[in-house]
RNA sequence: GGUGGAGUGGCCGAGAGGCGAGGCAACGGACUGCAAAUCCGUGUACACGGGUUCAAAUCCCGUCUCCACCUCCA
């Protein structure tokens, strides 16, 4: 089976075909720079993150391109209220998506382009459209997108240009209240620094027109996956689509959309205002888990954030942690091991991650059986899937993007809580070997007490530290 | 109004004509001094009403409810 992908556009399950032979080209449209970002944010860089992944493993040369909007309407107003610089502020929460993006353990893209970097590329693709007469000058600095002249609008949405409601759109200047601006002039009291000259007067790039000029100089003419959230759909990525087309660009061969991140039934959005904060996810229960708690439902499905479904995905990853770290005490890791056949048969059926967890617990059993059984080979056979396929999923925790977590709390200390622990359970052996319980469970309860879980095995007393 | 998506057992969450994904919880059993962990077993689920079919959670028609996009949004 070879992957398959769900297309937006053509609403199917797609054969992914890349225009070149071992390459994968993905363009991803980034974060607007205008405030911290929140879970639903972080749904899609992980979502995408583990596109890459499995393209990666499967034998693809990725180039994955994902922007940072780092001028726009909003970066200007919310910069205003702060009472800092346009730019500065847009540093800042640049800086925070990047701390968000390591705590979930996300690559970093082959590029990230910002938009104020690209004016040329921009003014470029205007040019083009002008020309083509696809885009015309409303007014000084105001360009447009002229949606008339382009019959196969509304493509990738199947919106209807005529059905579109159009309320009171009143820029001075456009033709038709759907046309979208490509360019636009700063308004009064907008600081000058947010300008940029072009040959149709002095402003800022329009959103859509961003993202077709940097995936463009990126990626080529044409490349082979568009992906976003699904509120990109319409009209972001319809603009963009139809911006890139009239200009005798190809664009993307596949577009994919990745669901919400929902609380309370409701879509996770800035203006709802009903945002999770990233880190504050992270503090409470770890980046993997909340990686885990992202990747593993289906992209395309939306994820109802709660207590509950937090603790679900800790739940799950203890499960598989415990696999881990017993099979640890038997076996090695085996290097560059695949993934099963059947992990691999789910994910290139549109990334099934469903059913691809479903494999990897089913493993996690058989290794815990093994274990249970001393089957050494069982054991370092479960051990080496399992490990393949988290690094799929990026939460492989021996993975370097792990690196900062794992750290000091559990390798470092554990020698010395190894030392601490050890007379007691020296003591509570003793104890047991008396058959003296209640001394023995004095012990693990006070061990309990300061977050140890104690475990017996038949090779002797196990302690561990207490989640979550 | 236009365009889409969704309603699955106690909970979460896949699947998409026939064989009950997986996780959590619960109950029974094995192991254990007791636990924990682990393993084995236990569920007659698919919003509602019709229909098609040998067979429907899955297809068709209708109904209800929810969510999203059509304005900035991952």
């Amino acid at each position: 089976m070879t992957l398959h992908l769900y297309d937006t556009a053509t609403r199917t399950k797609t054969e992914f075909r890349p225009l070149d032979e071992g390459k994968a080209s993905i363009y991803a449209c980034g974060p607007t720079v205008q405030g911290a970002p929140h879970l639903g944010h972080i749904r899609k860089e992980v979502n995408f993150d583990v596109l890459r992944r499995w393209l990666e493993a499967s034998g693809y040369a990725v180039t994955f391109v994902s922007n940072i909007t780092d001028i726009d309407d909003k970066i200007l107003a919310k910069a205003e209220e702060a009472g800092r610089p346009w730019w500065a502020h847009a540093y800042l929460y640049e800086g925070e998506f990047h701390a968000a993006h390591r705590a979930l353990g996300i690559k970093a893209p082959t590029y990230e382009p910002r938009a104020t970097g690209h004016v040329p590329e921009m003014v470029e693709l205007i040019a083009t459209l002008i020309e083509r007469g696809h885009a015309y000058v409303a007014g000084p600095g105001d360009v447009y997108f002229d949606v008339r002249s382009w019959p196969s609008y509304g493509e990738l949405s199947r919106m209807k240009v005529d059905e579109l409601t159009s309320e009171e759109e009143q820029s001075a200047g456009k033709r038709d209240p759907r046309d979208f601006a490509l360019w636009k002039a700063n308004k009064p009291g907008e600081p000058a620094s947010a300008t940029w000259e072009t040959p149709w007067g002095r402003g800022r790039p329009g959103w859509h027109l961003e993202c077709s000029a940097m995936a463009g100089k990126y990626l080529g003419d044409a490349f082979d996956i568009h992906g976003g959230g699904l509120d990109l759909r319409f009209p972001h990525h319809e603009n963009e689509l139809a911006q890139s087309r009239a200009a005798g660009r190809p664009f993307a061969t596949i577009w994919m959309h990745n669901a919400w991140v929902t609380l309370a039934g409701e879509k996770m959005s800035k203006s709802l205002g009903n945002t999770a904060d990233v880190q504050a996810a992270v503090a409470q229960h770890g980046g993997r888990v909340v990686r885990l708690f992202l990747a593993g439902p289906h992209y395309r499905s939306a994820i109802e954030l709660s207590d509950a479904s937090l603790a679900e995905a800790a739940a799950q990853l203890e499960r598989i942690d415990s696999f881990l770290a017993r099979a640890s005490e038997v076996v090695d890791r085996t290097p560059d091991v695949g993934v099963p056949a059947a992990f691999a048969a789910a994910m290139d059926d549109d990334l099934g991650t469903p059913a691809a967890m479903a494999v990897l617990f089913n493993t996690v059993k058989e290794g815990n059986t093994a274990l249970a059984a001393n089957d050494t080979a069982g054991v370092q056979a479960a051990s080496d899937a399992v490990l393949a396929m988290l690094a799929i999923l990026g939460l492989d925790p021996a993975a370097p993007e792990w690196a900062h977590t794992q750290g000091a709390a559990s390798d470092d200390l554990t020698p010395v809580v190894d030392a601490l622990v050890a007379t007691l359970l020296e003591q509570r052996a003793a104890a047991r070997a008396a058959k003296d319980w209640a001394t023995a469970d004095a012990i693990r309860d006070s061990l309990a007490a300061a977050g140890l879980t104690i475990t017996d095995t038949k090779d002797g007393a196990r302690w561990s530290l207490e989640r979550g």
